[in-house]
DNA sequence: GCCAACGTTGGC
DNA sequence: GCCAACGTTGGC
């Protein structure tokens, strides 16, 4: 799952402990949070626009998901007008801190790994906020990292 | 259904 | 700030 730091870190969400993973407004990684995400299913936590892109830790999904309410917030900035309150549009699913990366994984090394190799992160023209990781990848990112492999 | 215009993402 | 690579919108 991608964040921009300056909007949600993997600071703050060791600071929470867990949160509701709110404003995603993409079909296709609406349809991952709401038909894939599984409790217990790891997640990398992924930094984009900040001076060094990358994996800076694992969360866990801790439960599947809801209607993200924030659709239907005016106050909010991820609000969806059109949405409807019995016919939700887009969902959100719980994410708990698992750890942060001592030495976190950068977009360029990542990039250098032989055994990353087609992860659909390193696509180019890749944009999805929210995309499916294989566990040899997940496991290769966190060894890369410097972390024991798995959750 | 086509597609041009526009908006967004995100690395660099 | 630039711009490639998307996704969305809306006229037709």
């Amino acid at each position: 799952m991608k964040t921009e730091p300056s909007e949600y870190s993997i600071d703050t969400l060791k600071k929470d402990k867990k949160t509701l993973w709110e404003g995603v407004r993409n079909y296709q990684a609406r349809n991952f949070i709401r038909d894939a995400m599984k409790r217990g299913d790891g997640v990398l936590i992924y930094h984009s626009s900040t001076k060094e892109p990358g994996v800076y830790g694992v969360g866990v999904v801790s439960a599947e998901a809801v209607p993200d309410l924030s659709q239907f917030d005016r106050q909010s900035g991820y609000c969806d007008p059109t949405a409807k309150k019995e016919a939700p549009r887009w969902y959100s699913v719980e994410v708990s801190f698992t750890r942060k990366f001592t030495h976190p994984a950068p977009l360029s090394r990542l990039r250098e790994a032989k055994n990353l190799q087609g992860m659909l992160l390193l696509r180019k023209g890749q944009r999805l906020s929210v995309q499916p990781v294989s566990e040899a990848h997940f496991n290769a990112v966190c060894r890369l990292a410097g972390a024991k492999s798995g959750k």
